[in-house]
DNA sequence: ATTTATACTGTATATATATTCAGTAAAATT
DNA sequence: AATTTTACTGAATATATATACAGTATAAAT
């Protein structure tokens, strides 16, 4: 699907968010009243620029007669599913990614990025299995205790963090693993983000 | 919630109808033509007493201006949690019921009845821990291994499960808690359902 | 270099729509 | 027995609303 710009966007969470709170589409006018617009034509033309890039379809002639097209209507965006091999994935590139599934917005308390698909049994006593799905927050904001993503070069791992000062553990929740030594400044060396949850599917 | 007449059942689902069909409530118009109405009124009548009834709500003034209840508006399914103590709880009646959270029809690949919320360690060696939710679905036809939820009088517990002739075997997967075994026709033995997924919040 | 798309203001208007008023009639409630 | 609710027809109307038309200006695409 083609593009929106920047006003485009906001015309469409407009009408997401009018739909939303009300119950029933915007008028031209009530898009003017939300997004500051003197004139409804700026509403009407940027309503039918989003009917030509297929996000909506307008019902002529019918009042409110704006409907949100499928795939724009679903709020629950899809989250793409990354795969973590065992020995470390060369990246989290878009190559990996395994599938998209259908994500609902209040499934954990914090949002997220992406899933990653555990492959080893590392964080077993963390409750974290093979095959499980962790969903990530893409941040480097971590504090001790979280389940980070890391990289150390093109090595990725999931792992339980720990810092103090410059020098920082990486902790796997298994006994037959060993703990990883860093140095915050080491080259290649980045928190991809952390775990806010996961899904098990049997 | 008042009841309703036949007619303004018929009413309602239309409403619901149109709304699904086109993504916009009808006009009076719309219900008129759908119903067989000849006059206007006729539906506006029947709106007032949806409105009243407390069904939906009518927005004075505007087109289209009808929003479904939140109870009339089928809820895009949500799933119960139930709290699961750790000595066994007495049901899994309503009165357990925690909270409801949005349901995605393809979060997990069998469908499911309720969330269990998993209190205790019994089964941290199957990567199911503390405060876990565990999609359960309602069934009696289990397998050996799959992780069930077993009554037994009105204790409710999460197991693998292991049967051989009449003998039943309810395996926790932690040493420190012991299996518990059972004959299948013993009174007040159940098995509730089994466990198609798992979600956790971190 | 020219066309097309974006991003609006401002005015005007046909018509889509809610809503009121005047009735009729049967069923349910009080 | 009297009143209210249900269930409509039919006509009238103020206004809510889509939408066209006339501009202005900048950015992007061809």
């Amino acid at each position: 699907m083609k593009e929106l710009t920047i006003q485009q966007k906001k015309v469409l969470q407009c009408i997401k968010f009018y739909i939303k709170k009300t119950g029933f589409p915007p008028t031209r006018a009530d898009i003017c009243r939300e997004l500051g617009f003197k004139s409804p034509n700026a509403a009407e033309s940027h309503l039918r620029a989003l009917e030509k890039k297929g996000y909506i379809t307008i019902e002529n002639g019918a009042s409110r007669g704006i409907n949100l097209t499928e795939n724009t209507a679903e709020r629950s965006q899809t989250i793409p599913v990354i795969g973590l091999v065992a020995a470390g994935s060369p990246t989290l590139a878009d190559e990996n990614i395994e599938k998209h599934i259908p994500y609902q917005e209040s499934l954990f308390l914090s949002d997220f990025d992406y899933f990653l698909r555990v492959k080893g049994l590392s964080m077993k006593d963390a409750g974290i299995m093979e095959d499980d799905l962790v969903a990530i927050k893409k941040t480097s904001e971590v504090r001790n205790g979280d389940i980070v993503v890391a990289r150390i070069d093109d090595e990725v791992t999931l792992k339980y963090f720990q810092s103090s000062g410059n020098q920082i553990k990486l902790i796997p929740a298994n006994d037959d693993f060993d703990e990883i030594y860093i140095n915050k400044e080491t080259e290649g060396f980045f928190i991809e983000g952390k775990s806010v949850g996961l899904i098990r599917e049997n």
